[in-house]
RNA sequence: GCGAGAGUGGCGGAAUUGGUAGACGCGCCAGAUUUAGGAUCUGGUACCUUUACCGGUGUGGGGGUUCGAGUCCCCCCUCUCGUACCA
């Protein structure tokens, strides 16, 4: 039996599409272009693991279809290799990060060629290449003459263990994203890059964009919009103001208390010499917080009184000022104007320190909670009484504007962006400080290039490991001749994959980050593939910078990523696990009684299900059936490397579109590997039969018409299920077809040729060596996409169903050209013995028909 | 708490605008081939009842709209992801 040889076949392609640039973009601008991205990968040091084809393969086989359907295609792919694992081994080792950075890049890129993917491998772009973050320095350039970078001294997220600054983003409760190690707060000279100037833009741009709604929503969180409005109020003792941001002006009656941040700047200023112990000691308790301990102690509100008073303008009424770290010094004015009646976190805190509480809304009558937050009509409130919310707003708002204490406001809750790393293994600014302030290095001077340092260890005090590099370090001012100091910050990962997908645009480009008439033939990228990790972050600050690049008029979108796609995460394999206690198996319930329970895995053969539950056969002992997250520690990691060693390229690629919706979060199954593996043998032996020669099974005769039909079911079914990225379902018709047609005596050659180019999308390899073999000599990739044809899809007759009341008794055999004959085909179905059974002695209230749907009769 | 999404066989998952629930694959069962195993091929496989037909029950639970509901509406439960004192 002739047996389908993956590995021979599948290395023969990838030579061959290498050798020949099978898949190098043209840069033809009469044809329609379709760009589609993927997120390109860190290279790490353990390769690839099962998650990065997913997203590359769908984005592979719309590629490989759309330049068969005529499209220019751009589908590149490169390198985000700056980041901190590579440098952290340069800590451990001395190895240079370089050194490290070009090893996994190379083993990378050999892994995604094994796979079959059909980059232009010309347009490879790596973000630690000088020749690429020249650019990143010239767009920060820009950054810096238009006012959005800037220098601020600034209580920042200092991470000990790493020895380096994170962004809010990257810390997460209170811990490095990287590493769960704890972060301290902490103040330090940083580049800041002004995103906020482009909250409003970033948060309007989304409403058109083809994005999931969940990860337009979260960016909508994180800028966190809101109106309301800024009050002034007067502290007459001290001759200041406190200025608060509220949502919620028309409470301003109700304001009995105010509080302020412990870092704001008026503390000090407020605090009458009685309190000033007090309030020394809980702002010195405050600083020495991390922000997990802060959120930990969330459930108990405290605070300190300042001795001092402010007064409400609308009622002119003294009320005591606060301090409490409940109020954040970073979103408002980092101070506020407590209004217990109306909002949950005042009321707590004007129990626990029994201060004044005034409702200005009426709450409903059968309303028993503490704050009432909902609407109703204004009491207490003067000249406010008896207005709803939204009026009592706006009446609030004039009367503040009119006495000139307050104004309408807009408040977002996205901060500025903390751009600097205490790190060497990132891009260096173009910058240097003359006489202490900074000063962009001439663009003529790009780039900017990372000095050779010896110990790549940060210093204890925050100092950068370039502060080493004191040749580098000391240099001078090109215009002035001055004396100068690099800065010895470098920019954080995601500085380099803020622009990366310009650059594949034309990665050779001297002039510029992107050669502008290229840019305006590919931009915008009609569809970004990659993981909701970065649904906030990396797509945030791409769209930031890609706006402040069309304000430059380097490009010509607005937006950069037309239609954004997640892939799901994959899992392990589902684990099956008894609890063990004291050597003996017990369900689950019982185990949480005690402490000292082992888990026991099981294998499926041990289990079966019950009611809703798996239990371990012929016992009522419940067992835990799920599938994990793969991990290391777990060790149900999946190696690509070796499902392709075992099963061969196209095997993985099929698997893995094959488990389910491309979104979907959902379980590996190496049996489910087996089975698209038998239907790739299957395909093969369908060619080239049972025989022991590669001699083919193709027939030259004229295709029947169910030859035709279940062709053109294949074309239609899946050429739709690809344009919907519903790849499994595809794969579903191609078995399909391949089930039908192992039926026949010979496969007809008009009806083999078209299908194996239905099936090259999604296994490139096996479908290159048949086409060849159907005595082509060239590559299938540019070929035709095949076209149905409605005309074969119809059968002469059709099956329906037949209901009575609704349920379906019997089915009947329609001839199609009769389809439209309502009168005839209810005959037919009443004719039907089972459906006399049920209509005999009955009078009949509706017929309702369907054409090649139902008939459904109804009787009583 | 809040926000978003999802609950369909033993498992992964299919089901156009409401129109035969369970396509396709895995697993399982039976048979063929084979010295045997593996591989391959053929048939079967939601559950209950039945030799079989027939029949009954079924898409997390409850109610509703409809000739007809996995699909539309209301209430509830569970799970996943995100987020967390944002004034």
């Amino acid at each position: 039996m002739s047996f389908y040889d993956f590995s021979r076949v599948e290395k023969k392609w990838q030579k061959y599409w290498l050798e020949n640039k099978t898949f190098k973009t043209q840069d033809n601008r009469e044809k329609p272009k379709y760009y589609i991205l993927d997120m390109f990968p860190y290279p790490s040091g353990s390769g690839l693991h099962v998650g990065h084809p997913e997203g590359y393969t769908a984005t592979d086989i719309l590629a490989r279809y759309k330049r068969m359907k005529g499209f220019n295609v751009l589908h590149p792919i490169g390198w985000d290799a700056f980041g901190l694992p590579a440098e952290q081994y340069a800590v451990k080792t001395g190895t240079h990060p370089r050194i490290t950075t070009e090893k996994n890049i190379e083993r990378f890129r050999e892994q995604l060629q094994m796979i079959g993917f059909s980059y232009d491998w010309d347009r490879e772009v790596d973000t630690t290449d000088p020749n690429y973050y020249k650019w990143t320095q010239w767009i920060f350039l820009r950054l810096f003459e238009r006012g959005l970078a800037y220098e601020d001294e600034q209580p920042v997220n200092w991470c000990p263990e790493l020895g380096t600054v994170l962004a809010n983003e990257e810390v997460i409760d209170g811990k490095s994203e990287v590493g769960g190690y704890p972060v301290i707060r902490r103040p330090m000279r940083q580049w800041v890059l002004k995103i906020t100037a482009y909250a409003e833009r970033l948060l309007e741009d989304l409403d058109d964009l083809d994005w999931p709604e969940s990860t337009k929503e979260m960016q909508r969180n994180w800028i966190g919009k809101s109106i309301g409005a800024e009050v002034d109020f007067h502290v007459p003792d001290h001759n200041e103001k406190i200025r608060v941001f509220t949502t919620r002006p028309d409470t301003l009656f109700g304001a009995t208390y105010m509080v302020l941040s412990p870092e704001h700047h008026l503390t000090d200023v407020l605090t009458t010499v009685e309190q000033k112990e007090e309030v020394q000691k809980y702002k010195d308790a405050a600083g020495q917080k991390s922000d997990l301990e802060r959120q930990e102690l969330t459930k108990e509100k405290s605070g300190v009184f300042t001795g001092s008073y402010a007064i409400n303008p609308v009622n002119n009424k003294e009320i005591p000022i606060w301090i409490a770290d409940y109020v954040l010094a970073h979103y408002g004015t980092g101070a506020i104007m407590a209004v217990p009646g109306e909002d949950e976190r005042d009321w707590e805190f004007a129990e626990k320190y029994e201060l004044p509480i005034i409702r200005t809304v009426q709450p409903p009558d059968d309303f028993d909670g503490k704050a009432y937050t909902g609407d109703g009509p204004s009491i207490n409130s003067d000249f406010l009484d008896g207005l709803y919310i939204t009026d009592a707003k706006t009446k609030i708002i004039d009367w503040l504007e009119e006495n000139g204490v307050g104004k309408r406001s807009v408040n977002y809750k996205l901060r500025d962006w903390l751009f600097s790393r205490q790190r060497y293994w990132g891009e260096p600014f173009p910058i240097i400080h003359v006489d202490g302030k900074p000063k962009a290095v001439p663009e003529k001077d790009l780039p900017v290039t990372l000095p050779d340092v010896k110990n790549f260890q940060p210093t204890k005090t925050g100092e950068p490991p370039l502060a080493q590099a004191i040749e580098w370090v000391e240099t001078t001012d090109p215009e002035t001749g001055k004396k100068a100091l690099r800065e010895t910050n470098t920019m954080p990962q995601w500085a380099g994959s803020c622009w990366y997908y310009l650059r594949y645009i034309s990665p050779d480009y001297e002039d510029g980050p992107v050669d502008q008439e290229a840019e305006k033939y590919w931009m915008p990228v009609d569809l970004y593939v990659g993981g909701s990790e970065h649904s906030v972050l990396h797509l945030l600050y791409a769209r930031f910078w890609h706006k402040v690049l069309y304000d430059c008029g380097v490009v010509s979108t607005k937006e950069p990523f037309k239609k954004l796609v997640h892939q799901g995460m994959i899992l392990g394999e589902v684990e099956y696990t008894a609890c063990e206690v004291d050597g003996k198996v017990v369900s689950a319930e019982e185990a949480s009684k005690y402490e000292n329970v082992t888990k026991l895995a099981l294998s499926e053969s041990e289990v079966e299900k019950k009611g809703d539950r798996f239990v371990m056969k012929g016992t009522e002992i419940t067992v835990d059936s799920k599938a994990h997250k793969m991990s290391k520690s777990r060790g149900n990691v999946i190696n690509p490397d070796d499902v392709i060693k075992k099963y061969g390229a196209d095997s993985l690629r099929l698997y893995e579109m094959f488990m389910g919706p491309l979104e979907q979060v959902k379980p590996w199954s190496t049996k489910g590997v087996e089975g698209v593996n038998r239907f790739l043998n299957r395909t093969w032996r369908l060619f080239f039969g049972e025989g022991e020669s590669e001699k083919l099974n193709i027939t030259h005769q004229e295709p029947d018409k169910d030859q035709l039909k279940t062709l053109h079911e294949a074309i239609k079914k899946v050429t739709e299920d690809i344009e919907n990225m519903r790849f499994n379902t595809a794969i579903s018709a191609l078995m399909i077809f391949i089930n039908e047609a192992n039926s026949w005596n010979g496969v007809p050659k008009s009806i083999a040729e078209p299908f194996v180019i239905l099936l090259s999308p999604f296994a490139p390899h096996i479908a290159e060596e048949l086409w060849n073999k159907l005595g082509h000599s060239e590559s299938l990739a540019y070929e035709p996409w095949p076209l149905f044809n409605e005309e074969f899809l119809k059968s002469d007759s059709i099956e329906m169903a037949v209901q009575v009341n609704g349920k379906v008794r019997a089915n009947i055999s329609v001839p199609s050209d009769r389809l439209k004959e309502k009168e005839f085909v209810i005959g037919l179905a009443k004719q039907q013995q089972n459906i006399q059974k049920y209509i005999d002695g009955t009078t009949s209230i509706k017929e309702i028909y369907v054409p090649g749907r139902i008939v459904n009769i109804v009787v009583k």
